[in-house]
DNA sequence: CTGCGACTTGTTGCATGGTACAGAAATTAT
DNA sequence: ATAATTTCTGTACCATGCAACAAGTCGCAG
């Protein structure tokens, strides 16, 4: 199910693959309708692969299938975004944890040299390759953790949230980026320091302040109303 | 996907649903096979909706379809457990503290009954009320977190671990009862007190010495060799 | 007796057709 | 004109058939 090397993949596979880029590059709209037919006549192949596919991705939390109605892309709203958030930031803290605790781990060496890459990047005002590196910065601590159920309910995260799309947004206000590459600093230090308490801790606050600066800097797509109640409930 | 009251569900998601409770359950052995056809015969359907079910009880990492051969109940191994109960953890410290910070709310006063019906069934001796009761303390607690993506995750979670199979012989150790019942007092007091930190480092704790518990008490399946091992390879 | 190759059997993978249902559109009654 | 009803269309749901492949079985040569 994860990433396999073998070409010899089955269609539904590809199908599957296929669909959760475009659905998590941004291609497909939230709330686009999935028809089986139509999918299967992109892909020129049968609609059953397609339809296991469009299975697959509703356990993932990416598409919605409405029984003889449609397919449609998941469109969390603002009360599931916090909980995915906050998700993030119990399972990369976590991670911070246990990856301060392992020691000096292949993914450590690779962290020192993504900060420094990061502190050259800022420095070039390279907004881009900035936030390649963030994303890096991210999935190595998850990496390092050693935990690959961490990993895997992880990656299930990412994917619901679409972050990649966000990231851009949250680096978009003006001094965020400084702060957001402090703040990789500390956690590395305390990672490689094997403080696990106290990298989890910042870890926890970096992550809640990324929250806080993407939230601010984000127009919200989902004002329809009559759905749910977007009005604050509580604001910690 | 969750938790749907509507009678009017389709087939696939009854046999998955069945299939689901007999695999935690214990009715099916770890690695046991399932044919489709033969499941079909026995829901009395078609192999369409099975081959569904199956395939969703693969991405939540239930069972394991090997393509062209087969589909077999999955047999986490003992690094797989470990990483289970790290995860397990994760999400009930982090559940406790955001129960603690919610204040108020329903699931606290559950939380108190529980601890008061737990301490009766110590005093009785009644092992059996005492597991139930250990199940619905854990479950009240990610309920009370307020996060319905972490109760997801740990939903599935706990079904790997087919958690409910083990919670007897982790109870099975002398005086592991009654420990287990300070640490569950120490916990609901915590969450009362409203001190998230506290909260999560004991639930932490609890879980630890928990799982401890268990690995001590269990024969662990897979150390006979040349018995049924399908050789599993692992993936990544 | 041993090793190697063709064959057989069992299994999933994919394609296709019919069915039931939801929702919109058109029609009719009020 | 409005509301209720009927028709219609699009969709997922399920059943079934065929094909491709994996793995064990058997036979045969060495």
């Amino acid at each position: 199910m994860q990433g396999k090397r073998e070409e010899r993949q089955s269609i539904q596979a590809k199908v599957a693959d296929g669909l959760r880029t475009k659905i998590t590059g941004g291609e497909l709209e939230s709330g686009a309708s999935l028809s089986e037919v139509t999918l299967a006549e992109e892909f020129g192949v049968s609609r059953t692969p397609v339809r296991e596919a469009l299975k697959q991705l509703e356990t993932e939390g990416l598409v919605e299938i409405r029984p003889r109605v449609g397919t449609f892309v998941s469109a969390p709203n603002r009360l599931e975004i916090n909980e995915l958030f906050e998700m993030k930031e119990i399972l990369e803290g976590a991670a911070a944890r246990l990856m301060a605790a392992r020691g000096e781990v292949p993914e450590l060496a690779a962290l020192r040299e993504n900060v420094a890459a990061a502190d050259a990047a800022v420095l070039a005002g390279d907004v881009d390759g900035y936030a390649e590196l963030v994303d890096e910065f991210h999935r190595l601590i998850i990496a390092g953790s050693g935990n690959q159920k961490l990993a895997f309910h992880y990656r299930m995260l990412m994917n619901q949230l679409a972050f990649s799309r966000f990231v851009h947004t949250s680096l978009s206000r003006p001094g965020r980026l400084g702060e957001s590459e402090a703040e990789h600093h500390r956690v590395a230090d305390m990672i490689a320091a094997k403080d696990g308490g106290t990298a989890e801790r910042v870890m926890r606050e970096h992550v809640s302040s990324s929250r806080q600066a993407l939230l601010d800097a984000m127009i919200f797509p989902g004002e329809q109303p009559g759905t749910t109640a977007p009005q604050r409930k509580r604001e910690q």
